[in-house]
DNA sequence: TAAACTGGTATACTCCAGTATACTGGTAAC
DNA sequence: GTTACCAGTATACTGGAGTATACCAGTTTA
């Protein structure tokens, strides 16, 4: 039987679309990690903004890939804790830490 | 021994800078299956236009993704090939398929 | 009592990835 | 002789992802 190149491309595409932009991946690797307060996160990711990173978290909430608990204590305290969907994302992270790390090897190789 | 968070990430956004654009992983996907010719290629990818994936060859050729063959019948013959090391993207996109395929067939189920 | 933490929101701006469309010069098929 | 393929290039445009910066109200620490 001959693979079907088109759904495979679908396949690829929707994940390449759920992924999106510049942070999605960082924030859900951070949350693997066990971060889950929003300071956390936002400083186990050199680089993001308060903004950027409001709005993956909302956008991941609406998207069932994040929990956000609110407990009344005071002072109140949030914490986003990853769904056991957000983590089937595994696989394709460490893959992709793994490569990552490979190219970082052979670049250093070449000087 | 503990894991080095910070490594991990950094290794995480070198693979996505690398990945860049909406273009690159489809692109290497379709040379990966066996696609050579530049129409063919463009015509594998419904949707993709003629610049971007001129742009998107040329960059991958300078970053030793892909070379490019020109033969000299006529009328010119020009082949894209997949290096050793476009082919180490494999598992990424393997894995990428995979998500997007049960992401889909969760989808359906809902509905 | 001033500084620094918490969990964010508001506003303004910029830049470039991606789109749209047209065109080229050569070959080959109808 | 006109339509269609090949392998692209040229020009113009735009939307929104991402950045920068300031701010809020409450709490805790020095």
């Amino acid at each position: 039987m001959e693979r079907d190149q088109a759904e495979e491309l679908r396949a690829l595409q929707d994940t390449l679309y759920f992924i999106g932009g510049k942070w999605r991946v960082p924030v859900i690797n951070s949350l693997c990690n066990g971060n889950r307060r929003f300071r956390e996160i936002e400083r186990s990711i050199p680089g993001i903004t308060t903004r950027m990173l409001s709005k993956e978290l909302k956008d991941m909430e609406m998207n069932k890939l994040v929990t956000r608990m609110v407990y009344n204590d005071t002072p109140v305290l949030v914490e986003y804790e990853p769904t056991p969907y957000c983590r089937t994302f595994g696989k394709i992270i460490q893959e992709m830490i793994n490569w990552g790390r490979d190219h970082r090897k052979k670049v250093i190789q070449k000087q």
